[in-house]
DNA sequence: GTAAAACCTGACGTTCGCGTGAGGGAGAGC
DNA sequence: GCTCTCCCTCACGCGAACGTCAGGTTTTAC
């Protein structure tokens, strides 16, 4: 396929898919014209990038990683690589965790009746 | 205090806090010849405009829940808005998850005593 | 009173993942 | 062969959160 179904499919821009091919993330074969053109699995891998881009990890990082992925390269380096990511990926969600609980005291005291200002949505309605 | 015993004390740059300020995150009294001077409680600010910086969040964003987790503001609107932020970073967090797990397959597969090529970093020791 | 820190205000530089034209070729339908 | 759409390669722009000089002032220590 094209790059334009590409991006149809994955909802990913054609520019950003142009972009993973800079930074090595995603291959295509040229047309004699020099159009790019991807295989099927070529979705697949769409995904998984953004899953990894969604993650936090740069594009370095994820070029580094793909080759793991694909589980054509497997030494102590490489997994190491990826267990440190996937930690770095654990200390990200603590942090959320984290914030996402002081968020939850604030809006429940924002919410508790005991606070006088408290003011429903449906109050504001009905004023 | 001054702005280096703050930076030192939370970790953050001094280039930082001045930004946080600018923002309009951070409050300072300045001294006669126009130093900033931080109260003691400035340290935990830090550390909660770092936490939400930590959760995806931006500056105009930071500066629009900071009242509310003051608790100087609870309007309808403000509650919705920390609402709004929680469920973002839960969804985040679901992303995160999601990353982590085929992250961890892939480590699985690649530590799997049944893949041929594997080699523990005492084998390579050994070796 | 003098030197060394520490601090000040601009203001430009950096990184990342693209967005957004500009200007031109490739490919499919008629 | 013509047109229309899709595609190509530069190449500049951007927004966010600072880093990093430059050039000058304030505070502190001796």
């Amino acid at each position: 396929m094209r790059i334009g179904e590409l991006a149809t499919k994955t909802g990913v821009s054609v520019r950003a898919l142009r972009y993973y091919e800079e930074q090595g993330l995603l291959a295509a074969t040229r047309s004699s014209g020099g159009q790019r053109h991807y295989l099927d699995d070529a979705v697949d891998r769409v995904y998984l990038i953004q899953m990894l881009y969604a993650a936090g990890l740069s594009s370095r990082t994820i070029l580094d990683l793909l080759p793991c992925v694909d589980a054509k390269v497997n030494t102590p380096q490489s997994r190491a690589m990826l267990r440190a990511e996937r930690d770095r990926i654990d200390r990200q969600i603590t942090q959320l965790r984290q914030a996402r609980k002081r968020l939850d005291e604030v809006i429940a005291l924002s919410e508790s009746p005991t606070n006088g200002c408290t003011r429903t949505d449906t109050d504001a309605a009905v004023a």
